[in-house]
DNA sequence: AGAGCGTGAACGCAA
DNA sequence: TTCACGCTCT
């Protein structure tokens, strides 16, 4: 028998003592519709955790009934261990379905696609081979009105986020550009299709679209998540969202957990409506909310609430801790980036040697990605050990990828973007014309373009010597692709750098020691792949590889200091925080300058690194700084000003910088002061960009030119940009159109 | 002549 | 990292 104030599950009791009231009332609230706010560093992992457990406990549910869905692995994994620690022991069949959404749908798709015409091996394309996809689909289809790459990229994605199909799309645009891009979306589909691949948001589009089409299929899967949860809730997309609302649909029993203040990827689709609107989705809702903070000091927590509070697309919240007040906030200016770097790593020192603390306990922050070098710089100079996560991503890696290539071939032969990759690497005489002949053979034999490759004889146009090339590669790979099933997943890749001659072609390079170590570590993550128990094939292998996010490079075993942008630092902690670069035009991102719905996301982005820290918090900043090549002034961040100063000591600058001044309420953030300029000084007219010119940039929207140098070619003008401040543009490539009064 | 391949220049927010 | 260019091979 369980004693009172506790659940039993198979094996185990768990006491629920270790939640507070109202960590327990969500935790035991009957099914149905449940929203669970939950601020910053309140437990909402833990809460998630034991109301699976709970929901198996009082067999509501079997494990192959419940679906808990993430944002990264880093949080499944958590989550799944959690609960596999409170059901008791880690048999498979007692621990649910815990997963991120990608890998949800990949998994639904895998076993459903068929009936969307897509084969169960089919490829997860990354950015970059989407990218080239479209790339060629703009070249072949050469419209009138043909939209930049990026821009139909862009549309795209966000048409796939929202749920809209390319017919959908069609209907709606206006002839011109958007009618345009909305048939590159549907020939670009035509042609992901013929590919048998996906990119990573028709996941879930094709989900959605599964569903919507297959009432039979939704309702087995339906009974698949008969108790659904979701974590942050906050940054679902409008397709993600409909997902969940068809998947609820049957059961009801829907658990969304999230924090309005902490959604950050609105750029992504992600809409702060669907927290927000829960109550009116789902009129029988209860609610809950997780106000008790365990990580932070009274003082970080009362800093990180100064800032949300200027928010107004939020709910009432009132986060307070237990913990102590700790000591201030600690605000530093260096003169420049440089300075700022050395502040933090001489800091990072201090802490490391008399404070106590390990280099593993401090984490830097920082917007953008060009920051990372100065405070780099910095570290290595003081030998502070640390490391980047996020950046440049291991299977990402140019030798990397064309290894995979080969692996997503023997997979899925139609994969063609891979195919052509493989093909030109070790280079074997098979270029650009040759590889247009397997395509085009491929669409008129309507067979996979892998065995276009094998039947190039066939084809007139290709010399005989480079068909025969191309016949053997196949031969090899189709009998390799034969055995395959047979082999582990370290077999296939062994023999791989092995028989294609990318081992030998890496060996003729001047760097081969230090491009062959990256074909070592696919070698050992091959095989870690094969020792998991729940593991599985070559396809299985390769939806991990393309579904891995930059969380999981995470490795607090090192001991070192770890750098990041502040989105990567969503659902961490550290013992100390550094926020980097608290500079208008950077934080808040001048994309975002003038427009509220924008600075409040920069502002949520800012409440997510301040409530990261536990003991110490340090915002620092320069007085000048180079960003995107143009050094200028840096004038304080906003949000810095809305602390209250009580709760800030400053550190002594090494020269005057201005003091905090209080921020008044119609204070404008963006002038135009012109004292940040260089000075004028007459440049070459003729093209009509003379200076105090109207004009406008595809990016950067509009500006006035402020100065020319250079001439032919290499003419380069100073352009302050209504949005974005000033840039230095090299014409010849700038695109800039002169604009009329 | 045509195709392949190496070179050398501009890119740039956040997954 | 892509694009344009010239060199080299068949």
């Amino acid at each position: 028998m369980a004693p009172p104030g506790s659940f039993e599950t198979a094996t185990v009791t768990v006491k629920l003592d270790d939640l507070n009231p109202e960590q327990r009332a969500a935790v035991l609230a009957p099914d149905g519709p449940i929203l669970i706010l939950a601020g910053a560093g309140s437990g909402k992992t833990r809460v998630l955790s034991y109301r699976i457990a709970h929901i198996l406990a009082e067999r509501k549910a079997s494990p192959a009934e419940v679906l808990a869905v993430t944002f990264t692995n880093k949080a499944a994994n958590e989550m799944r261990q959690r609960v596999a620690s409170l059901v008791g022991g880690d048999n498979d069949a007692r621990i649910p379905w815990v997963s991120t959404f990608h890998s949800a749908c990949a998994r639904i798709l895998r076993q459903e696609g068929h009936a969307l015409g897509y084969d169960r091996n089919f490829s997860i394309l990354d950015e970059g081979d989407s990218l080239a996809t479209i790339r060629q689909v703009l070249g072949d289809a050469a419209l009138a009105d043909s939209p930049p790459l990026e821009l139909a990229r862009a549309r795209i994605e966000q048409a796939k986020n929202e749920a809209v199909t390319p017919d959908e799309m069609l209907a709606r645009a206006k002839p011109g550009r958007d009618a345009s891009i909305a048939q590159i979306y549907r020939l670009y589909q035509e042609r992901m299709r013929a590919m048998n691949a996906m990119d990573f948001s028709d996941l879930q589009l094709q989900t959605w679209l599964l569903f919507e089409r297959f009432p039979e299929t939704l309702e087995r899967w339906q009974r698949r998540a008969a108790h659904l949860l979701v974590d942050e809730y906050q940054d679902t997309n409008r397709v993600q969202y409909l997902i969940v609302r068809a998947l609820a649909a049957r059961s009801g029993n829907l658990c969304v957990v999230g924090d309005e203040d902490q959604s950050i990827y609105g750029w992504r689709g992600a809409d702060i409506r669907n927290i927000l609107d829960f109550e009116r989705d789902y009129p029988a809702a209860q609610i809950f909310k997780l106000e008790q903070n365990y990580r932070s000091t009274k003082t970080i927590l009362a800093a990180a609430g100064a800032v949300i509070r200027n928010n107004t697309e939020r709910k009432v919240k009132n986060l307070w801790t237990e913990n102590s007040a700790g000591e201030p906030v600690t605000y530093f200016t260096g003169r420049d980036e440089r300075d700022e770097a050395d502040f933090i790593a001489l800091e990072i020192a201090r802490l490391t040697g008399v404070g106590g603390f390990r280099a593993a306990d401090v984490v830097v922050f920082y917007r953008v990605n060009a920051q990372s070098r100065a405070i780099e710089e910095a570290l290595v100079r003081r030998r502070i050990p640390y490391y980047i996560v996020g950046g440049v991503r291991f299977y990402e890696q140019r030798d990397v990828k064309d290894l995979l290539a080969y692996l997503r071939v023997i997979a899925n032969p139609a994969d063609a973007v891979s195919l052509e990759r493989m093909v030109g690497t070790p280079p074997r005489g098979i270029g650009a014309k040759s590889f247009e002949a397997i395509a085009e053979l491929a669409a008129r034999e309507r067979i996979p373009a892998f065995e276009a490759m094998g039947r190039l004889e066939t084809c007139s146009r290709v010399a005989l010597r480079i068909a025969k090339q191309a016949g053997m590669l196949y031969s090899w790979m189709h009998d390799l692709g034969a055995r395959a099933p047979d082999l582990s997943v370290r077999g296939i890749v062994e023999e791989v750098v092995a028989h294609s001659g990318f081992e030998a072609y890496l060996d003729t390079l001047d760097d081969a020691p230090a491009r062959k170590q990256n074909l070592a570590e696919m070698l050992s993550a091959a095989s870690a792949f094969d020792a998991e128990k729940s593991g599985g094939g070559l396809p299985e292998f390769l939806e991990r590889v393309a579904l891995v996010s930059d969380t999981e490079q995470i490795d607090s075993s090192g001991g070192r200091a770890a750098l990041m942008t502040l989105h990567t630092s969503k659902g961490l902690e550290y013992p100390i925080v550094f926020m980097a670069g608290m500079e208008e035009g950077l934080f808040p991102h001048s994309r975002a300058a003038e427009i509220d719905e924008e600075v409040e996301e920069e502002r949520r982005l800012c409440y997510v690194g301040m409530t990261r820290a536990q003991q110490l918090l340090y915002l620092t900043n320069t007085l000048s700084r180079e960003l995107y090549g143009v050094r200028q002034e840096s004038r304080q961040s906003r949000f810095l000003r809305e602390v209250d100063p009580a709760l800030i000591r400053r550190i002594a600058p090494a020269r005057e910088t201005p003091p905090i001044r209080p921020l008044s309420p119609r204070e404008p953030y963006v002038d135009f002061a012109d004292s940040q300029l260089p000075d004028d000084e007459p440049g070459p007219g003729g093209d009509g960009l003379s200076i105090g010119a109207r004009v406008i940039h595809p990016t950067f929207g509009r500006g006035i030119v402020r100065r020319r140098e250079g001439r032919g070619d290499g003419a380069k003008a100073w352009v302050n940009f209504e949005r974005g401040g000033i840039k230095l543009l090299v014409l010849k490539f700038a695109n800039l159109r002169l604009l009329g009064d």
